[in-house]
RNA sequence: GGCGCCGUACCCAAGUGGCUAAGGGAGCAGUCUGCAAAACUGCGAUGCGGCGGUUCGAACCCGCCCGGCGCCUCCA
């Protein structure tokens, strides 16, 4: 039994969708100004893996996730740049597409832009006009808050409180400070649309609206984002549609908490930021494969597991050491399959299996029980270590091949759930130079947020690791060397086992004399 | 000023009223090994920021305090 924290009740609650096996959820994606940060990752992993685990559970799911595509800060880099504003957002809409397919994160199923909706936007905003609950002010239009009593529902601020702490420049001609702009008149050069009310562009929070409910019903199960969007962007949400509707807009309303770096927010205005371009560029460099494609999936393994040992609600403090360490926890997982691939016997007892059954079977509920605690990622990630410790406990050599295959499959198929252990065997690498990384890009930011230059002098100063790609060269010398073990000269032994070790190779031996070796 | 969050071992991080406080990383010791590596085993918080209180019983509930952070302004 799912049960959700909605940030609306600010508890858990069981997760009931309101057709029985169908789930609609809406996600808030990105502005499309600028490369998108280690936080937007992290957003986009949590809906990511929350929609997989519903599918995982059974639910057929349709999930929205929008482009604001027409914005303020979309304009400014317009002309900062020189260039349109589709420009600049066809630009960053690529790029972020680009970012996610590297991480993983597969496509929602509807991914509309703000700009393609300019009817279903006007045609809301008619409508609030109509039932009372905008104004026209010369070619803008406003949202009258205190037409909506329950404004404050979701951010649980009382309106009294909001003008208190009001430091925004106010509008003078709006009817309150705390309306909110749902279409707004074009300057010259600005991206405009014809509407009732001349020339204009939608408002920042409008086009979430217009677009859900177009594509989700007016009424639907789960909408989230980020944290900072519970207000004022989702409170002018639920304002606008249920104004407009009469009816109940999302359901459950999940919210992703912050990345950090040094405890503090990770954002654009503090400059604290990396972006996912930037992490890649500088991991990728770790592996020795010349395969562009398998070092992307192999940082975003890595990536992933590093954000979701993290419970999505709780801030997480991004850093290198921590992705290191995911990266060796990985390590032993993916050890673990290869042992169980090179395995070569074929029989096995009765009882191991039934012991491989029941371990499966207890990752299963461990699994489930953890997400089904409001996406519990990081218990759900001790589960995957438990069965892992179980199997390693077991005598290898006594496994079945057909054990050792259902064995690898059950990790699979739940790791797919975080997008893990999707890398085949022999493309995972497992010595990875460390301690460079502090030659190139600073790991860590000082504190006084005005020295801050992440995005510049990203040189990386040790080279890696050369690359010795012929198996078959690397088999030579493996066999050479368990030749000359066999003739007890270890001193030949050590001297290939150091060589192989000079190109990242180690060398691990089996009881009956033969060697496996992993990079 | 208003609203809210966080503080668990060397590091990361679950747990939020009741078995021995998950799991990972790092470390140390042992088994195995020609030596290693990997794997396994053991060690590691009588205690969960501090002080009080409620309770038969609290990391978990309440109060106060200390430390850190977020939102109220564009922001995942």
């Amino acid at each position: 039994m799912l049960k959700i924290y909605n940030t609306l009740s600010g508890q858990k609650e069981v997760f009931k969708p309101l057709k029985p096996k169908r789930v609609r959820m809406y996600a808030c994606g990105v502005t499309v100004y600028d490369y998108s940060h280690l936080g937007h990752a992290r957003s986009a992993l949590v809906f990511d893996v929350i929609r997989n685990y519903l599918q995982f559970s059974g639910y057929a799911v349709k999930y929205v996730r929008n482009f604001t595509d027409v914005d303020d800060k979309i304009i400014k880099r317009a002309s900062e740049e020189g260039k349109t504003s589709a420009e600049i957002a066809e630009k960053y809409l690529l790029a972020y597409q680009e970012d996610m397919k590297r991480l993983g994160v597969a496509p929602a199923d509807v991914e509309p832009k703000a700009t393609e909706h300019i009817p279903d936007i006007i045609r809301l905003i008619k409508t609030l006009i109509k039932k009372g609950h905008a104004y026209r002010l010369n070619g803008d239009i406003y949202y009258e808050v205190k037409t909506y009593p329950a404004y404050g529902r979701l951010s649980k601020r009382k309106t009294e409180d909001l003008l208190a702490g009001a430091r925004v420049e106010v509008d003078e001609r709006k009817r309150d400070p705390m309306d909110f702009a749902l279409w707004k008149s074009s300057k010259a050069g600005e991206p405009a649309w014809d509407s009732p009310w001349g020339r204009g562009r939608p408002g920042w929070h409008i086009e979430c609206s217009a677009m859900s409910m177009k594509l989700l019903g007016k009424t639907f199960d789960l909408h989230g984002g980020g944290m900072d969007l519970i207000f004022p962007h989702h409170e002018n949400e639920i304002a606008q549609s249920c104004a407009a509707t009469g009816k109940e807009f999302a359901r459950y309303w999940v919210h992703n908490g912050f990345v950090q770096i040094n405890q503090e927010k990770m954002s654009k205005s503090l400059g604290n930021f990396f972006t996912i371009r930037e992490i890649f560029e500088k991991w990728n460099r770790k592996w020795r494969t010349n395969d562009e494609r398998k070092r992307d999936r192999l940082t975003a393994e890595a990536l992933r597991y590093f954000l979701l040992t993290t419970h999505y609600r709780s801030p997480l403090d991004f850093s290198d050491v921590g992705l290191q360490e995911a990266k060796s926890a990985l390590d032993g997982f993916y050890d673990l399959f290869k042992r169980l691939r090179e395995s070569s016997v074929e029989t096995t007892t009765s009882d191991v299996d039934v012991r491989v059954k029941q371990v499966i079977e207890e990752l299963k509920n461990g699994f489930c029980q953890a997400m089904d605690d409001d996406f519990n990622t990081p218990a759900a990630i001790a589960a995957l270590h438990r069965l892992r410790g179980e199997i390693n406990r077991l005598p290898e050599s006594g496994l079945s091949r057909q054990v050792r295959e259902r064995t690898v499959k059950a990790f699979r198929k739940h790791g797919t759930v975080f997008g893990l252990f999707q890398i085949r065997v022999k493309d995972w690498e497992f010595n990875v130079p460390t301690g460079w990384m502090g030659q190139g890009m600073q790991t860590s930011f000082p504190s006084q947020p005005k020295e801050w230059r992440p995005t510049s002098g990203v040189t990386i100063t040790e080279p890696p690791l050369p690359l010795i790609d012929e198996e078959k060269e690397i088999q030579r010398k493996v066999d050479e060397r368990n030749e000359a073990r066999r003739r007890k000269d270890f001193k030949r032994a050590d001297e290939i086992r150091a060589e192989l070790a000079s190109f990242g190779i180690t060398i691990e031996d089996r009881p009956d004399g033969t060697s496996r070796w992993k990079r």
